[in-house]
DNA sequence: GTTGGTGGTAATCGAATGATTACAAATGGC
DNA sequence: GCCATTTGTAATCATTCGATTACCACCAAC
């Protein structure tokens, strides 16, 4: 007797099914961290069974670390199209239109729910054996970026990170969740996302 | 038959005992997260027994939102002491001597290690139902004190939560285990932490 | 001395979870 | 058409973990 519901025909390349995982899991990792994301929610979410991602990426560990250096790389690959879109702006940016070309790409990211958190769950993972060391690593690589490609000095580098950390820890707070109700969390809001704000309150009522 | 060890006779006072807990737990649910902690090794790092720990605080939840209030008050406490520090020093202190009273009494924070740690990890839980609203709050607290009590303008206030969430990540990351092998680690260390680092570099090796 | 409350532990349970195995259905080259 | 490869799933396993239960030991009051 056949016990599973009848194959509707559509297989996908392992290719694109990868990616979707990988989009999966990064919401997933980002909303629960390493620890509290279970392969089963990854593939709920990814809509395939929990044995197909375990066996896509070897465990739920080099999963976590597939996630790490996609986001890694996409968050790089958005700084480098702000850094020439600066460039393209004024030969020599100042250093304000390099943050703002920045600063606006970077909130396009949030799009991508869970790339940013998926990052900051892995900064708090230092003391892993394993993840540490490339947690370390992609940090290492955007302080460099800033420093090498922007042109930033280890001040400018400083603030722009310390920035990033903000945002980041607010969105992962779900900051937004109490602007219209406490009128601090608004004016912090207000302060630190002066012009994207809409997108950042727009961002909060989407699903999950 | 006796299954047990013979009592040594030593007993505690529950309060004392519960100190113990609550800073064995800081440390644990700051290396490895609200997730990743398990009242197992909490138990394990006070010397009682797990069924111990669980009945104490009612839940693992429960126990975290302790170490939660605990921490979030000790960093206050600290804070208000820094204000008092830098009132004492000048009677309209600016803002520079207030950072600088500030970070110092900060950095000591760090002696308790997990402290900073447990904190930004309930950062990363805002999608939690019931430790999501406590982690806002705390947030909350933290900002109306450098608004209402600490005098700052909200510009003052947002790039100090950002220099503060920086210190966390990087102490998160363990990014002085790379200071000697990374150049450009040593270099934005050197950036961030100006004057503290030898103790920061001290904090390093101690256990776990 | 015994009694009752306080400070603990050993043993165990049920659920969750990451991983493995065995198997089935679709696809493509020949 | 046939067969090997690829794309998937169902079933299950061994651990781990939070929680519960039942029990024991110390101590103070009377």
């Amino acid at each position: 007797m056949t016990t599973t519901a009848p194959d509707t025909g559509t297989r996908m390349r392992s290719e694109d099914r990868r990616v979707l995982v990988l989009e999966a899991a990064t919401r997933v990792f980002g909303e629960r961290g390493y620890h509290g994301a279970t392969t089963d929610a990854v593939a709920k979410a990814a809509g395939v069974s929990q044995p197909y991602v375990v066996r896509m990426f070897g465990s739920k560990e080099a999963m976590f670390l597939a996630v790490l250096e996609r986001a890694v790389s996409r968050m790089m690959a958005s700084f480098r199209a702000a850094l020439e879109e600066s460039t393209a702006e004024s030969e020599t940016p100042d250093a304000e239109t390099l943050h703002r070309c920045i600063a606006h790409n970077y909130v396009e990211l949030l799009s991508d729910r869970g790339l940013l958190l998926s990052l900051m769950q892995a900064f708090m993972l230092g003391a892993d054996p394993v993840i540490g060391p490339e947690a370390r690593a992609c940090m290492r690589r955007v302080y460099e970026f800033l420093r090498d490609d922007a042109g930033m000095s280890p001040a400018e580098a400083h603030g722009f990170l310390s920035t990033g950390m903000m945002l980041n820890t607010l969105v992962g707070l779900r900051m937004a969740d109490d602007y219209e109700k406490e009128p601090a969390v608004r004016e912090l809001l207000d302060e630190v996302f002066p012009t994207k704000l809409p997108f950042l309150l727009s961002l909060r009522d989407r699903q999950s």
